[in-house]
DNA sequence: TCCATTTTCTAACTAACATTAGATAGAAAT
DNA sequence: ATTTCTATCTAATGTTAGTTAGAAAATGGA
């Protein structure tokens, strides 16, 4: 399986022996997280999704019961994924691990996640201002959860003294996470590596960009 | 003139007395800047803006040439807006000023027109990724001019020792414009005022969110 | 007030798009 | 090999969206 492509397949593997169907959702639910990535939701069209994956438009509503249903997958997946990879790093750190190598391991894998191992990760952070309000509705909650995490990062933050007081938490949250997603925006392979960025990204939030004052 | 609607009459107005095609073109882009915020691009249909003007759909014909050279020009002014703020009120301050103060009053400057003086800007910003291709390539070089300024700001932060060594100033400056620019995704007025927000851009911005290590 | 120009409207067009229904082909089970 | 089920296709539908052309209404100047 492609790690580039990690998606679908990587959150409901059946098994080694897969349902044609299964494969063929995965398939389109791959296609449709890269180009919903690229164009948006309301210019991707049916079409091109099923060009991408192989099938003729029509084919696409024995999987999906509409467009909206699968952009919610793909939305689900791509959160879902981030979350995963960001609690499941934290987890492999030591109970005593500090905040600053806490939050190091979170950064580093919100952006790995965004950047380099998936198309659904950063699909979700283009689109999510865009898609069909009944949807992103539905989606919310799990977002919530994941934002639950980084909160709780940056209570641990305040509760050992590594994080500076008299700041809204909450903002500062917002402010965070607004500094790693809107790399899906300028982000391009090939220049720099992703744990550059992520490096940088760490050192701006922890100590910021300047000298001692 | 209604200061939170500040755009295309910021831009070119004529005088006291405008003339009705320049009001009606006005009152057009007012209403795409806000709805293409809102909607995007390409689920923002001409009959939604032509509805918010005041006029019938095929009557935008006669003020713009194409969906394509109206959001072109939506784009335009809130990268002027925002350009033009930023510098101006870099211009006002002292020669000697520090920078920090500088790095203050662009962080005020660009989320003042993002979040509350103009809808151009943050349409700008939230669709600039979604418009089609050629309209992104022919707005480009203005958005450039605006990193520009971002660029020598960091330049001179370096020059005069304030900023860090051994960092990547592209890197950086993305990094910093990106805190500020997701903030079209979460802002909410009336929870925080924008100064607000912006305190804690620039503090976090400058000395991180960390305590000293 | 009249007339030329400007501005907006109406009517229509074409292409595109999400979706549906039934037919067909492929795959699996017996 | 046959039957049943699964997966995809074809053809069609209805709506919508951007756009055009000409008619009608509004405006402004003499």
């Amino acid at each position: 399986m492609d790690i580039v492509k990690r998606g679908a397949a990587a959150l409901g593997a059946i098994g080694t022996v897969q349902k044609k169907s299964a494969a063929t959702r995965e398939r389109v639910l791959d296609a449709a997280a890269r180009i919903f990535r690229e164009h948006g939701y309301a210019a991707t069209t049916l079409n091109d999704i099923a060009d991408a994956a192989g099938l003729k438009t029509a084919s696409l509503y024995y999987h999906f019961g509409s467009k909206e249903e699968l952009v919610e997958e793909v939305l689900r997946i791509g959160t879902t994924l981030v979350l995963e990879a960001v609690k499941s790093r934290l987890a492999q750190l030591p109970a005593d691990a500090s905040f600053r190598d806490r939050l190091k391991v979170a950064v580093h894998a919100h952006l790995d996640t965004l950047l380099s191992l998936t198309d659904y990760t950063s699909a979700d952070i283009r689109i999510i201002g865009q898609v069909p309000a009944d949807v992103r509705a539905r989606v919310w909650p799990l977002r919530e959860e994941y934002g639950e995490i980084w909160q709780g990062l940056l209570q641990f933050g305040k509760q050992t003294g590594a994080v500076r007081t008299g700041a809204d938490l909450g903002l500062m949250r917002m402010l965070i996470l607004g500094t790693l997603n809107y790399a899906t925006e300028w982000y391009k392979p090939g220049r720099k590596p992703v744990s550059a960025v992520a490096e940088e990204a760490t050192a701006m939030i922890l100590g910021g960009i300047g000298t001692a004052p």
